[in-house]
DNA sequence: CAATAGTGGAGCATCAGTGTTCCGTTCTCG
DNA sequence: CGAGAACGGAACACTGATGCTCCACTATTG
């Protein structure tokens, strides 16, 4: 997130604290989402009160997270320049881009009750350009035109989660699991 | 579930109320991981005191949960004769019958951490016939070899969620959505 | 070396959810 | 109808999470 205007710029020191607890939340969150605060705090070696600095009540870290998930679903949606070359390979690059999102996948799949925000649940730029490409791809006759952007939109998401948590639960090397996520997509939608 | 050994069989009326509790917090929780019994009990159409006598402690009523989607999973795999007929075309039975499960598909896929419940984890019965029946698909030539059964297991069961997903948070109808599912299920792992 | 930013622990009040009891009311069925 | 089952509301104590404050300690930096 580029500095609030007319916020004072985060220090050096301020700003790590700041991304280890929210890294630690959505590791934590990801697979105990009834966590309360103190666990969070712990797994980001930081006290309870330091935290409390940063985000003042439990609503704050979760727009928090919010925040910073968006921002980074957005960076990885940029970096795989869904827009260049054909729309199938351009939809996996997609698919592995949001993959190496790690747990914030579990949490925007698994929990989107945590986030009641506003940014949330509105349409994204981000949920704009897939649907663009799906359509993109329907049009160049690279996807199946039986399936309705959307529907594609939910799977490639349902995709990632059955991946992370093969990943995690079934001891399986991510990497084979984002070749498997991948394998799945492309005959899934393609075609 | 069949009575218990040894356990008085339950009155009509107990009975009765027993699933409409049970029913209500299917409901509830597959929307509301959080919410609190009160609310459980008001969706039920009872009161607090009355659910505290069927399930004393939250524990209890997770496990009544529990056991309650198992066997209606276990009822619903049976009932597609998984064993019968080309695999491809069980596989979309079973797909089919789980689909009718409604929010127990949900609360199966999505939150997991409520049942800590030795029954859930474990390896059950119903895991063993699908993974089963992917093999023998294999064996026939009608599912995908580069897949292993587990993952073809996770994702039945993720896009089961997507489907319902897709018809509650996207208005579409369950019938449309159970057949986008049939469809991408049929072309993601048929080989 | 100071001055300041940043941290962490202890402690406290509050609050929601929970587990539990008691008692009066309603229903169900012989 | 009448006995016993089933229910619901009110009330209470308890617990854990939370929000908050104060003060002492450490790291950073000019």
């Amino acid at each position: 997130m580029v500095d609030e205007p007319g916020a004072a710029p985060e220090s050096g020191t301020r700003a790590r604290t700041r991304r280890a607890i929210l890294d630690a939340a959505v590791r934590v969150l990801s697979q105990q989402p009834n966590a309360s605060l103190a666990e969070v705090a712990a797994a980001a070696g930081v006290g309870r009160t330091t935290m409390h600095r940063y985000f003042p009540e439990r609503a704050d870290l979760l727009t928090g997270i919010t925040n910073d998930l968006l921002e980074k679903i957005a960076a990885a949606t940029e970096r795989a320049r869904p827009d260049t070359g054909p729309a199938m390979a351009a939809l996996e690059r997609l698919c592995q881009a949001y993959f190496d999102l790690g747990d914030g996948i579990l949490l925007t799949v698994n929990e989107p009750h945590l986030f009641t925000d506003a940014a949330w649940s509105q349409e994204s730029e981000t949920d704009r350009t897939l649907l663009r490409l799906v359509k993109r791809g329907q049009a160049e006759g690279a996807i199946d035109p039986d399936l309705t952007p959307e529907w594609v939109q939910n799977v490639l998401w349902a995709l990632l989660y059955a991946a992370w948590m093969h990943a995690r639960d079934d001891d399986v090397p991510e990497h084979d699991a984002l070749a498997l996520c991948l394998r799945t997509l492309r005959k899934a939608v393609g075609r």
